[in-house]
RNA sequence: GUGGGUGUAGCUCAGCUGGUAGAGCCCUGGAUUGUGAUUCCAGUCGUCGCGGGUUCGAGUCCCGUCUCCCACCCCA
């Protein structure tokens, strides 16, 4: 035997036992995306490096060490994308969607980080994103968190909690970036080195620190809603006052600063305290300003990422049940004459019912083999075809999941019997 | 990148202080000359993660390396 050859250390295989719980969680929020009026839109994952750098930010974790960066045969530096909105921005202005247009759209699809793989952080994971251009008020901002309390309605998931800020305007949120660093370079001495070094490239970030021996001083810092500059607060004012008319329980988080540069404004996750340290299971904000940076006209924008396998491990924590995906019918042919006419009549009831899954025994077998097989298939019904039913034109009909008798069909009757056993089941 | 744990059959795991591997599940066949999910019987399945070292002898001890898991960091 040759050796082996492995898959790549933080990606997984998807076994076909638990696609049918991604299917149905995807099925889930495409359905209600849809709902609120937001169309699909599909970009590649691989982009110019050029675009996440200016986009994400050229000193965040994310650009200076998670990136999947090569250059093709032409020496242009590609990357896969570690992240969906960079791409969708570009591709909306690059294809004239954003030209005094409005935009609701979603997207999904897998994203690519060189990270450490840990519980509910893989270095291909997946994403479900909603991205909205050109509305500006805070009810669009509202719309989204309402689209995604819903979601965890469908698929049934209770322990995540709602935490909101606002970064204010790009100017604003600079004020509040100077009086920070003045504030930490006062207490330079109870820094570690890396939140030193912090403190110059990316000081909203000290906020985020686990450090226990930070905790005081951060509790202590100035707080970005003292900052904020009048508009961002009245819109910020306006969201509050829309989700509580809607009953949407949340909390302000004056720490809450995402890991993104291009963040303004509104920023929020939903987070959980049962997924291990990796407790973001969506979140988003606005980016008003991305657009314009990225070469487009000004345009406001806000959008949300789901973590598709976090939310998938939510979804089995709340034990939601699932769509099994088995096939209603199993034909049991017995001989090979029996099979011939096994293949041909199961085309005959697709045809005719396509509202249901028909799977026809292959590779032979007994009569006692077949039968457990089609019980593990999971399918309610047995249509049973041997010898003494093909030389009568008919079919044995055996419901597998109750204790019902046996019924014999002739072949031209097949079709209502199947129909009626499963309405009726 | 740093730290802790881990790796034995397709899966879940046992294998004491070194003496060339075992259980359950799964799968296949039979008990029942054409009927599953229960029961009973039988059978298949392993370069013990990989490489090196110590030893007469290594799944077991030592070193290296990789995987997976968890945490830091970071984020969805």
């Amino acid at each position: 035997m040759n050796k082996k050859i492995t898959g790549i250390r933080g990606m997984s295989d998807l076994l076909p036992d638990e696609t049918p719980l991604w299917q149905f969680v995807e099925g889930v929020l495409r359905r209600i995306a849809a709902g609120y009026g937001y169309r699909e839109f599909r970009v590649p994952v691989v982009e110019r490096s050029e675009l996440f750098k200016r986009s994400i930010g050229e000193v965040t974790d994310i650009v200076e060490k998670e990136m999947y960066t090569f250059e093709d045969r032409n020496g242009e530096s590609l990357t896969l994308r570690p992240e969906g909105t960079a791409g969708i921005v570009r591709a909306a202005i690059e294809n004239g969607l954003l030209h005094n247009q409005k935009q609701k759209l979603w997207y999904t699809g897998p994203m690519f980080r060189y990270e450490k793989p840990q519980k509910g952080r893989y270095r291909q994971f997946h994403q479900f994103d909603v991205e909205v251009f050109g509305y500006d008020g805070p009810d669009i901002d509202a719309e989204l968190i309402l689209m995604t309390a819903r979601m965890w309605q469908e698929l049934g998931i209770k322990d995540v909690e709602l935490q909101l800020n606002s970064l204010g305007t790009p100017a604003s949120r600079t004020a509040y970036r100077d009086r920070l660093v003045e504030y930490f370079a006062a207490h330079r001495d109870s820094l570690d080195d890396e939140n030193r070094d912090r403190l110059h490239r990316n000081p909203l970030r000290l906020l985020d620190s686990k450090l226990p021996e930070m905790q005081p001083l951060i509790a202590a810092a100035p707080q970005l809603t003292d900052s904020l500059d009048t508009v961002s607060a009245e819109h910020f004012a306006g969201l509050q006052e829309l989700l509580t008319a809607a009953g949407v329980v949340f909390s302000l988080n004056p720490r809450l600063v995402r890991g993104l540069d291009y963040y303004t404004r509104t920023v929020f996750e939903w987070v959980t305290d049962k997924l291990g340290a990796q407790g973001a299971v969506c979140a988003g904000g606005r980016y008003d300003g991305l657009v314009e940076q990225l070469g487009g006209r000004p345009t406001p924008a806000i959008g949300w990422a789901m973590g598709l396998e976090r939310l998938i491990e939510m979804v089995k924590l709340a034990e939601t049940p699932v769509p099994a995906g088995n096939p209603d019918v199993y034909l049991v042919a017995v001989g090979e004459a029996a099979g011939r006419q096994a293949l041909l009549l199961a085309e005959d009831l697709r045809t005719a019912l396509p509202q249901y899954g028909i799977e026809v025994n292959a590779g032979g077998g007994s009569f006692k083999s077949q039968f457990k097989r089609a019980d593990k298939s999971g399918a309610r019904l047995a249509v049973i075809l041997g010898a003494d039913e093909l030389a009568n034109e008919q079919a044995g009909l055996k419901n597998l999941r109750h204790e019902t008798e046996q019924q014999t069909v002739a072949w031209q009757d097949l079709i209502a019997a199947i129909d009626g056993e499963l309405t009726t089941d």
